[in-house]
DNA sequence: GATGAATGAGACTTCATTCAT
DNA sequence: TATGAATGAAGTCTCATTCAT
């Protein structure tokens, strides 16, 4: 007798509600300070629960850091590197991703501890870093880009990548709200004097 | 009878040793992580040692993360915002601050942990954070002196301290290393493109 | 509405499987070690139906070591404890006993385990303990008849019969293998020497 | 600082509380029947020592089973298999044996539960199983040693070696008494037949 | 002061049992 | 009747902290 499907979604809410619970848990209180007790409490599901669909507490992390991703990825991973345009596509590429890293303070709070322990997570840390390489890569060759058309100075493009990631990363370390404001706004406008623009770069792009 | 003088030297070693065990397992194995055996075998001191110098576990992690801040702000605030010369000064501060931000690695992993989870460490947290604040103050100085003066195109000197502070932390979780190399050096050549340098910035300043 | 013959008939086969799955699971595993969720699966039927057919994990136990008792009484307590040629009677009875606690492997698995922890398995142990007063007391009356005849020395026949079924538990809880072999034969050839019969016995009799 | 000889007498003693403590529990309501909060409080110790002492359930199970294996092999193999005089050897060697399992009740009950479900408790069935051969063995070169010199009838001797250690397992699996008693006292001349002594035998030998 | 045994609170996890579908 | 998700009691084990030596 299969389930109904009314019951599967029924098991597909209370999934949601505790990996929520988690996400929200975890990212506060860390690894050890979460315990399955309060993940129930807060998911508003009983104790046993949790184990119906997580194997364990590690698994229930594991979905917790890796299953956002996706989300992350699609938001991060966007811009067009080979754009005819790449100094208005980086402009762009900017207020997104700060716009990204605003909005998705939680569970970036909970990347900044696996990479913070990455020996400690190895596992969930292997799925971020491959993440990271990826993204990392697509801005280098946009700034690679930049550079050939001549909007952009000459400098290794690695480099400027890796400290434009390292910028949004830290960034939200240092950040405590969870909305995108002015402030972020401001952090994309001024964030574009890393990729060293030839020109007279106004705001006039991003308004 | 009071102390000699010898077993004062002795009991500071300890100490010490103690802490300096504490804070790589800490760093590498977070809070709860580190137990007070793993502790105590790491410093070569009994297992009861560790309460001798310490009240409780808090304390020893307050400690760990309280006391060296002394050396980081050392190395971190010791530049003058008040330069007549501020592409110059901004040129050496960049590169004193990642040189010692890849330095003292350890001590910055369990900073990032405290930050990440400032609710969680709220008193050690508003220690760091106290810091932070002043040293983005004063590099915001800087950066205005170097506008007054021409050098740095006109922008929100805070909003560019910020974006600076949070770009040394994010390299600094972002990469794995302990030692000061040709990399670090690249980063804080590139990095100066934050403060949006009005003439043509060559290497010639930092080699 | 009744159930159709052919339901009747299929749930009479879940409920056999369910005990099979389940003797061997004890047997192996223990009480404790096995579960139910264990015995379902090595049912090939569902986690809850289980509990469609015994109360709870007591009352499963207490079918599967009750149950069988029949066919072990069946197969122990056939013999004629009054024949006319004990001698020849006791030889038979030797050869059938070995062999069926050859081939009864599992069940006496369990039965050793319900002797052993007799205060912990009360209930069922009673059941098994009838019927070893019977057995028992049954071997006692062959050994006597025999005694009178002159076909065995004088001896106490509890005692005898005692040490009798004490040997057929002993040799099958350190035996390992499931079926009636050379060996087993060699048993029950030998074992007659308990008997302290008085002619010169050959294997005769049992070939 | 080591150490004094009161407190090592001390641990030693609470050690061994917990270890009888263990063995009575363990004998009488399995392993999973046993908790370590009960041997915690039959020991008269707090829950936590029970794991300064031991790793964990599975080496206090350990200890339990192999540490009384030692006074066991003392009291079960001290016959001299060579004796010129067999019988005799063979009569006095079963008074001590009947006399040893009668005293080793708790003990034995253990063994039982090792025995009868080896797959299990491997490990320490290994232990068991080695000794279990050095026995049988032992009492085979006694049982050849009578036959060659004909105070017993010639028979595999390693087959009347078996039966015997069955028949000692066996009686105690049965019995659920503690003490050596007339009745063991009876079990030991009557198990004589076993060996199928050629000569009249008397209870001369044994009184 | 140094040591490490003693303690018990609290975490994770398993699993028998209930019950809605 | 068959199914398996939901529940929470109970067990094992870890570890911070206390305290006697």
């Amino acid at each position: 007798m299969p389930l109904s499907e009314k019951q599967i979604q029924n098991m597909e809410l209370r999934k949601k509600k505790i990996l929520e619970a988690a996400m929200g848990l975890f990212a506060t209180e860390g690894y050890e300070g979460t315990t399955i007790k309060k993940v129930s409490v807060a998911a508003n599901v009983s104790f046993g629960s949790v184990f119906t669909y997580f194997k364990d507490k590690e698994a229930l992390f594991y979905t917790v850091v890796v299953e956002p991703l996706t989300e992350l990825k699609e938001r991060v991973l966007f811009f067009d590197e080979t754009s005819a345009d790449p100094l208005l596509e980086t402009k762009q590429m900017l207020r997104e991703h700060f716009r990204a890293f605003a909005e998705m303070n939680r569970y970036l709070q909970l990347v900044v501890q696996v990479v913070g322990q990455h020996e400690r997570y190895a596992d969930v840390f292997k799925e971020l870093d491959e993440f990271h390489d990826v993204f990392r890569g697509k801005v280098g060759k946009l700034v690679q880009n930049g550079q050939q058309i001549g909007v952009f100075k000459k400098q290794d493009p690695l480099i400027v990548a890796t400290l434009y990631t390292s910028l949004l990363i830290g960034v939200r370390l240092n950040s405590t709200d969870n909305r995108y404001s002015d402030v972020w706004e401001q952090y994309a406008v001024t964030a574009l004097n890393l990729f060293a623009p030839t020109e007279k770069v106004t705001d006039k792009g991003l308004s």
